[in-house]
DNA sequence: AAATATTTTTAGACTTATCTAAAAAATTAT
DNA sequence: ATAATTTTTTAGATAAGTCTAAAAATATTT
């Protein structure tokens, strides 16, 4: 069977993946809704064509999960549009929080040998420059040992190696921070009134609320 | 007014400029229906659509043409088109006849910087891989003082600058007869019988059917 | 375990872009 | 200048994706 998805279709697979990721579990119609700015009735509709093309499993009511395929097909488009993201901050000029809106239009783009040449221009980059992984050809992710660095103890250090939420905002907030990924972190204390954390960056102490700490990856050093 | 057009409706605005161009007056439902390979009904739709929008002037029965927002979008949307192609050949490795299916795709990816930043990052190329001229940012054009290579007279000399045609057959082609863009040419013979050329391709000679050197822009060297 | 609230699905409508078949206009031929 | 042909438009239908409002199923409270 061949499958040539429109961008619709494959923004709902890249959009259940991700919410199965987390989850683990069936996802719900109203998440799917939620995440794609759309209706629940427009879910269930779509949801039902992409059964029937055998891309999902779907039990009425008990929520969604992608078939081997249609996990197949997201995390292609996954892979487009992190290598796209790449090559606009190296190449073009983008900074990082310009790169999402471009790259979920270039995501679309249908060539094999213009995904696979992109991988090799760029070198076979394995993140992406908000520090997501990249699957490779075959579709095979990195699995990183990351945790969030709002979950870190006291004196413990670390290395800033992603971002959770890659909007705008956030990013330029990192930006005028000075918090940029790689950098190694310590945490000098936790303040149990608000959650927020004072990390020392590079030298300096910074202050930062539980807001930015929950949606920074980490990398621990081994100790 | 703001200008979000489909993809459809862009390649609807890029037929009817391309056609205008050989033409020269309103072009015909009939035309666009087969250059888009849809049908003359569907074509008269599309067009009131545009002519609401005031992208195209419409006379029932007359034909259309652009207005000058419809020709600067057709022309914007070339741009990319050939900005792609020089992109695909040069940095990922692309034949010239690969390039024009995914540049098809390319070209309807909106983001202003995008397209500056690729212009850029090529080093504004003024031509594409099939000799055809590059619109700059603000949409003009070099107007290149070319004729086809059929009209040449016996012993006239001239450069091979760019193809009319630029089918993958056709570019295939010429790979093969080792006919590249840039190569200088002069016509030893004109055949009456059937208007093939004996040419002098570096040191070859070459004989083509009319239905190559009509396909084939030459600039003829001033003597 | 009933009642209430929430989530999900269905039904019917709307939009965009397309099609076929028939009608209308324009063009060409006689 | 009338007839025949071709082109273009209209009318009505279809498919994809969306929506609102109502119905059905599930989950939560009491």
């Amino acid at each position: 069977m061949k499958f040539d998805l429109s961008q619709t279709e494959e923004n709902y697979l890249k959009a259940i993946y991700s919410l199965f990721v987390v989850a683990n579990k069936p996802v719900s119609t109203n998440k799917i809704a939620e995440r794609l700015e759309t209706k629940a009735s427009s879910v269930t509709d779509m949801i039902k064509k992409l059964a029937e093309k055998q891309l999902v499993d779907y039990v009425k009511y008990q929520g969604v999960s992608l078939t081997v395929t249609g996990k197949d097909i997201a995390v292609h488009v996954i892979r487009k549009h992190r290598l796209w993201e790449v090559f606009l901050v190296r190449h073009l000029g983008f900074q990082w929080d310009e790169v999402h809106e471009v790259a979920e239009q270039l995501e679309h783009v249908k060539s094999r040998k213009l995904t696979d040449g992109l991988d090799a221009f760029l070198d076979f980059p394995r993140y992406d420059p908000h520090g997501d992984p990249i699957p490779d050809k075959d579709g095979n992710f990195i699995k990183r040992n990351i945790t969030v660095l709002s979950s870190l103890k006291i004196n413990e250090e670390s290395k800033i190696v992603g971002v959770k939420d890659s909007s705008s905002a956030f990013l330029k907030y990192l930006d005028n921070a000075d918090i940029k990924l790689g950098v190694e972190i310590k945490v000098l204390h936790k303040e149990d009134f608000d959650n927020s954390m004072l990390l020392l960056i590079e030298g300096q102490k910074i202050s930062i609320s539980q807001q930015i700490s929950s949606n920074l990856y980490v990398k621990q050093n081994k100790n």
